[in-house]
DNA sequence: AGTTAGTTTAATCATTTGATTAAAATGGTT
DNA sequence: AACCATTTTAATCAAATGATTAAACTAACT
């Protein structure tokens, strides 16, 4: 018997990793509301209903990929804001070359997670604490002991993912001012790396 | 007859106006595929019809807002980064002024043009030749002009918009990680008016 | 080979949703 | 008051969409 539900859940996890995964590309790219199971089966290349059958509703399946989406966000994060043995200056290299890496890897990550946050506020992000994990950071201790420049913590938290995450965010937008393409925009988010850190050290002398 | 169309139209305005107003907030909040026609009809007290017989269709109410909520975000700045009397300092301090008060007034503007500019992006920023108007800004020749640091303008831009913006874009995030309330934040983007011109003008020195 | 548990499919349901239609209401003009 | 153009409504349509059902299929175990 126990052999039979292991071979059952190898085969299972085959389709149903496959139907997360369509999930999560539709999702993180049309939103909920602008999401249709069956464009998530299509992608799946699965009937409409093995996604009932595997996941019950189209909610239950989103809350999978949005809790996923946010833990891939922020997950990293707590790690590093914590890190004892790293100084300030470290703590800002590290944080902006893992961001920017993650928008190497997933562009539209944060627009998806920002805009159905907006729909649903503080239910997501309380999942992982995420307030104590901040506040009482390392990180923000080190902050608060900064020279005479004395910026808020706050901010400088909103300026390091804000620097690294916003060119993503407005990504068409700045490709069309900018007029440049995919490359050129790649190019530019290659040599924002560097920048990003030099700036957010700026903001702390002074 | 003239009279007549007059009277016809002051009529009209009223409940056009009305109807558009509520699809303004309804789709700021919700996008457009987030949006129900019944949920703009309700807001704006009308039967449902009202609106298909004033704007034809629900995309062409969209539209309508899109290209003014576009208007408003870029229209000011047009006129900004090419005012020839003011120096790149002074330009700075009007971009960012301009920005954070437009924010206050319409704190979910942002959100809502990238998240539906990426569903349909280049199309829409086109239309006002943004592309034209920042390339060849003066705002953009003074930046290369600028001394040892040479800063690309592009990077420049991005900063000031995103810095002005972003907090409003992850502001359900900021409330919760920083464990403020409404009132706070608002506190918070008052200094912040100030604190954004400062690092904006870090990044031109040296 | 037959049985059984688990998986997948095609067909269908019920609701939602954008849109239309025909009738009623409104208000100015004659 | 009768008429007319415009506006508003209630009722309805057709398509889209999330979900379910019953049947077909698969593969391990006997």
């Amino acid at each position: 018997m126990a052999k039979k539900e292991i071979l059952k859940e190898a085969l299972a996890q085959g389709t149903e990793a496959k139907i997360k995964e369509a999930a999560r590309k539709v999702f993180i790219q049309k939103g909920l509301s602008g999401t249709r199971t069956r464009d998530i089966a299509e992608e799946a290349g699965i009937n409409l209903a093995l996604l009932n059958y595997y996941f019950r509703s189209k909610e239950n399946l989103f809350n999978l990929v949005m809790l996923e989406s946010m833990q891939q966000f922020f997950m990293r994060l707590k790690g590093l804001v914590n890190n004892e043995e790293l100084s300030l200056e470290e703590k800002v290299d590290a944080i902006v070359a893992h961001y920017m890496a993650l928008m190497q890897v997933q562009p539209d990550l944060p627009l998806f997670i920002l805009s159905e946050m907006r729909q649903d506020p503080g239910k997501i992000v309380n999942t992982f604490q995420m307030q104590k994990a901040m506040a009482q950071s390392h990180f923000f201790k080190q902050i608060k002991e900064q020279g005479p420049a004395k910026i808020n913590p706050i901010h400088f938290f909103m300026n390091i993912i804000g620097l690294c995450v916003f060119p993503f965010l407005a990504a068409p937008m700045v490709k069309v001012i900018g007029g440049i393409d995919n490359k050129a925009f790649d190019k530019l988010m290659q040599e924002r790396k560097k920048l990003v850190s030099v700036w957010m050290k700026q903001m702390l002398e002074k």
